[in-house]
DNA sequence: ACTAATTTTTAGACTTATCTAAATTTATTT
DNA sequence: AAATAAATTTAGATAAGTCTAAAAATTAGT
């Protein structure tokens, strides 16, 4: 069984490995987790001891499969606990993140598949993240950034790829939820910031955010 | 804040002061807790030092009226999570101790408010225990140890003293559940078992297990 | 290619929570 | 009431996880 700190070490790995998995550095994994690189340094000795990252000096940390698994898992366990929080217990999405880092940590096997059962087995949580499955498979998404789509083309928003409370309730502002749905009126070649129409109403944002909001095209 | 530790010992302590709150002493705190009495007797200086306990050398230790409004809120969230994982996910009443363990730490107030309202404000636990309020009063109970109640007297089963699965299991065999109706058919002084009547069957139980069993008497 | 800047690792220290073994206090026997 | 037993505390050690400061390796700048 691993630790707190061992399993928010691998989750922050595969966080920053992404999908093409690449070498995790050792800064990187410090800032992620709000601590210092000597403390990084010596985590991963334990973790490559126990055969959960690889890691070589100098040249940053990859998980192996074992500790790939255990991250998913992780995230699954995360991704379930907010879908109960918003759907469940009427959270709202910018509230859920921090319980969720702390639910995410329960040991029960059990529990995590009785969970996924009682919620209906879903695919996506409050934020549009994927939610793997019990055997560690994640659903295909198949959105586009907001930043990238061109003038006059719409769709619906599917997720977000930042879940802090303040960028949240400033979507909430702007009448931004999961389904609404977006039409790209201009685009301004500066900033790349965009005019975007809502529910008829035209409204402007910044790179910044169009950067982080995922769309279906329609 | 309290760290895991702490709240297992102001558990562990409120427990054992019981209703007319008796001074735990080291050893019964160190075995409630698996841990040796040097252990506590460091975490009894800590706890000190916090006004969580008030404690004597060689005398003992009682809580604080700080350190039992933690201790009854841990206790109330882990009542209310093990209601939530028998009525919701569908677990046994001898499955969710260990899990409702892990639960009962999770730090977020709103967590537990909205989890209460969700399950509609449940007085009592899957094991009969009496939930605590969010201002920590205890709904009063009015029961008798099965061992207690005269020949020919009968009631209604609800509630347990224990709740380790082996336990549970067992009164699941003897078809024993909250609610059970029950009907004493004799008593043997010599060793105080007890022949039953439930559901038209005669049963016999040990003296231990009687004593284990909460019967509201009718 | 050589120096400067950055990144990473090492060394040593600190905190929390635990343990064993020894010392001390309290309780029990005779 | 002295001797023994039991309970509790103290002293010193250990493991996990973190930190600061210094050393070593890598990367970038000219």
């Amino acid at each position: 069984m691993n630790t707190l700190a061992e399993e928010n070490y691998l989750k922050a790995i595969f966080k920053l490995s992404g999908e093409k998995n690449e070498a995790a550095t050792t800064n990187a994994i410090a800032e992620e987790l709000n601590t210092k690189a000597s403390s990084v340094t010596d985590m991963i000795k334990k973790l490559t001891d126990k055969s959960l990252v690889k890691s070589q000096k100098y040249q940053g940390t990859l998980l192996t499969n074992k500790g790939r698994k255990i991250a998913v898992n992780i995230v699954r366990k995360h991704r379930l606990w907010e879908v109960f929080l918003v759907k469940k217990l009427n959270f709202y999405w910018d509230e859920v993140h921090d319980i969720a880092e702390q639910l995410e940590h329960i040991k029960s096997p059990k529990l995590v598949e009785h969970l996924d059962s009682f919620l209906g087995y879903p695919k996506y949580d409050p934020h549009g993240d994927p939610i793997p499955n019990a055997e560690g498979e994640f659903p295909k998404a198949y959105s586009t950034p907001l930043i990238e789509m061109k003038t006059s083309s719409q769709g619906q928003v599917v997720g977000v790829t930042q879940d802090n409370p303040s960028f949240l309730q400033y979507l909430d502002k702007l009448n931004i939820q999961l389904g609404t749905s977006i039409k790209i009126i201009e685009r301004q070649d500066f900033d790349n910031s965009m005019d975007i129409l809502i529910d008829g109403v035209t409204t402007h944002i910044s790179s910044e955010v169009a950067t982080n909001i995922l769309i279906k095209e329609s």
